[in-house]
RNA sequence: GGCGGGGUAGCUCAGUCGGUUAGAGCACAGGCUUCAUAAGCCUGGGGUCGCGGGUUCAAGUCCCGCCCCCGCUACCA
């Protein structure tokens, strides 16, 4: 096999917050491939570093009166400590904020400069006069200018209720979230690259089948190649803590273009360090290049990253493996629920190597989302590690402590051989990111090796003085039935092959150490290696991990129904009171759905005729087509406004209103009266 | 609405080119064992392979239609 040139990054971390367990999914499985395309013996580099900059680190910063360089140093040593923690080992952990990154940062510039692909727009942009800083869309908040909507305490972008998007400046009312200030509209001057020029290269560099997972080609063909891609927006102006263009005094690189050059930048760091030649790790094509990532920055790396590379010279990346995102017991991790875990209080409480397990178990080449399930976490790990493969260790190792091991490896009835043949099939797992099948074919020689200790009964044959070689023997083989699935885990578990390295003296450095047995190695005195999870620690880490607000809002009886104020904030509360005699003009009726049909050519509507009892119906237009079928309401009581004027409507006329609430798209509620209720009673 | 992924045992999933009686792990039940971290081994129960059609000697697998779940994404009004 020829050694292959190997360069893997994982997406850098931003310096303003820790890294928590959904981060490390991205970080472990990197450094799962990279320790396995070492074990093979290839010359693979794992490169990573904080991204630094930006508007939430400067503000942050000065929040704490401290410098940004204080900051971003403070938060990369946590950082590195969390991923030590974890047993993730990088070749290089840098700083975008590093001289390195601006030098490639200038070379990239220059060479986008070049090609003719900058260009200046004023654009109007919402500034804070207070602070005295421009406003991302983030850091707007107003009402929803959607006539129909008005939702309060939206962001500038889009509104979270109705699903409208906008400018910062179109909102209502609107609001730095900073210091509250209203903003104004500034005239600001930004650099775009336009990477239209690049759509062709674009659309086959995606379309090759070579780079990206199906569904992410399929992705990027659908919402972007298929229009003309849109300019990028590179540049921010002062003040922005980040790289000074260049040739553009007073604005600054947008976060996002100097990150991914991070990559480079830490290259280049552990270059230099290292006597290495950048040019050997960048910009020759025998080397492969591969970044994991997360799908949530997908086309910032599958369309912006290679356009840049692309012109300023740079190899391509030979495959982007983008992963999807974690959610603890099957939803979306949360402050309040204590399923938002950072990585410190989780290696606080749990061993870390079994959450590299678990995430390994599950892990396939699929986007999909990995559910960690609690129990089965626990149940995993247990069952697995301690209950099948350590203990093939413990359950042998205690018998030959302090011998060594048979001198020729002994008959075991094909089980080592077995072992050895799945070699092939199990790097190819690992080769293509699909650990959970080499974690799965690995299990069944724990199995196999159990079977292999119970049938020959060691415990018994060591009561006889006669058999005692027997007894070495046995232990012999079970021990290096363990060490070949230590090696084969050792990609996922380098703690635990330290631990069998210790005890049987011997060293795992390649991936081929699984095809040959020890044999005449001592053994050492087993020491305990891996232990159950305690449900009870995982309770304390999900209690430490719950926000305090969310704590103090249990105490109340009404968090029980877990309640939010989002319905209240979409439609606030109407201050102005009504008279009985207001109230009394809606005349509310209850009523049965006798009829309900699809409308043709309407997206939203179902036409529905309604009974009031009697001979008495009306035909209404109802906009719930989103959320119920036709069928299902046939026979249902309903409310209904039976006075409301007929309108004419494009498709019939609509002679009243069925009652239902929620914020519409899949969220509409009839309102249903309770058992007894007829049709033509007035609600009152 | 569009795109992508999915629906197989209580749970998590495997199931190749269509081919024997649809499998594994966990969980459960019974037994064995008592070396090992209340670990291990054996046996067993448990399935409308989302629904409906079609192709075929043969369909979990291929084709058509539909339903549901997840993710992404957009619009109409």
């Amino acid at each position: 096999m020829t050694q292959r040139r190997i360069l893997v990054t994982a997406a850098l971390p931003y310096a303003n917050g820790h890294i928590h367990i959904g981060h490390l999914v991205e970080y472990i499985q990197t450094d799962i491939w990279v320790r396995f395309q070492k074990l093979r013996g290839h010359d693979c580099r794992y490169f990573c570093a904080d991204d630094t900059h930006g508007t939430a680190i400067m503000l942050r910063a000065r929040k704490e009166n401290r410098s940004e360089v204080h900051l971003i140093a403070d938060m990369q040593q946590a950082h590195m400590r969390d991923f030590a923690r974890f047993d993730v080992l990088f070749d290089n952990y840098g700083s975008t904020n590093s001289e390195q990154n601006r030098e490639v940062c200038h070379e990239v510039w220059a060479a986008i400069r070049k090609a003719g692909l900058v260009h200046e727009k004023e654009i109007e942009q919402l500034f804070d006069p207070e602070v005295g800083t421009f406003l991302a869309d983030r850091f707007v908040k107003g009402t929803c200018p959607n006539p129909e909507c008005n939702a309060p305490d939206q962001y500038g972008d889009s509104c979270d209720k109705c699903g409208h998007t906008h400018s910062p400046s179109e909102l209502i009312n609107p609001k730095s979230t900073l210091s509250g200030a209203t903003p104004v509209v500034k005239q600001a001057l930004h650099l775009f690259v336009r990477i239209e020029d690049l759509h062709e290269f674009l659309a086959d560099w995606t379309q090759s089948g070579e780079h990206l997972q199906p569904e992410i080609a399929n992705y990027l063909k659908g919402h972007f190649l298929g229009k003309e891609l849109r300019d990028w927006d590179v540049s921010r102006p002062a003040p922005y803590f980040g790289f000074e263009i260049p040739d553009a005094p007073g604005n600054y690189w947008y976060v996002w273009f100097d990150a991914p050059i991070g990559y480079i930048g830490s290259t280049s760091e552990w270059c230099q360090a290292n006597g290495e030649d950048l040019d050997k790790w960048w910009k020759n094509p025998e080397t492969e290049i591969h970044h994991f990532i997360g799908k949530d920055i997908t086309y910032f790396h599958t369309l912006f990253w290679p356009a840049m590379l692309k012109t300023a010279g740079f190899s391509l990346p030979t495959k982007v493996h983008v992963h999807g995102f974690l959610t603890v017991d099957g939803e979306k991790m949360s402050k309040s629920k204590g399923t938002f875990i950072s990585a410190a209080t989780f290696a606080d409480h749990l061993d870390p190597s079994g959450f590299r397990y678990f995430v390994a178990s599950k892990l396939s080449s699929k986007v999909d989302d990995l559910d960690l399930n609690l129990k089965e976490f626990k149940a995993k790990v247990d069952s697995d590690l301690v209950g099948k493969v350590v203990n093939i260790a413990s359950r042998s190792a205690k018998f030959i402590a302090g011998e060594t091991l048979c001198d020729e490896y002994p008959e075991d009835g094909g089980l080592f051989q077995q072992g050895a043949a799945l070699a092939d099939k199990l790097a190819e797992a690992y080769e293509n990111c699909e650990y959970s099948n080499a974690i799965r074919e690995i299990m069944t020689l724990a199995d196999a090796a159990n079977q292999y200790v119970e049938s020959k009964e060691p415990w018994k044959l060591r009561k006889d003085p006669e058999r005692q070689q027997e007894v070495r023997e046995v232990c012999s083989v079970a021990l290096n039935l363990f060490w070949q699935i230590v090696c084969y885990l050792s990609p996922v578990l380098p703690r635990l092959a330290a631990q069998a390295e210790e005890l049987l003296g011997a060293r795992i450095d390649k991936w081929s150490d699984a095809q040959t047995p020890l044999t005449g190695t001592s053994v050492s005195k087993y020491k305990h290696m891996f232990s159950r999870v305690e449900e009870q620690k995982v309770n304390e880490m999900i209690e430490e991990s719950k926000d305090e607000s969310a704590a103090a809002a249990a105490v109340d009886p009404a968090a029980q129904y877990n309640d939010g104020p989002e319905a209240l904030q979409a439609e606030p509360m109407t201050e102005e009171h009504c008279t009985i005699e207001d109230f009394v003009k809606v005349d509310m009726r209850v009523a049965r759905v006798i009829e309900a049909n699809h409308v043709e050519g309407a997206d939203k509507l179902l036409q529905l005729t309604l009974s009031l009892g009697g001979d008495e119906r009306r035909n209404v237009f109802a906009g719930i087509k989103s959320c119920y079928n036709p069928e299902d309401l046939i026979g249902r009581l309903v409310v209904c406004c039976a006075n409301l004027k007929p309108r004419k409507m494009r498709f019939g006329l609509s002679e009243g209103m069925v009652l239902a609430c929620g914020p519409g798209g899949k969220e509409i509620f009839l309102l249903n009266p309770d058992d007894g209720a007829k049709p033509g009673m007035r609600v009152h």
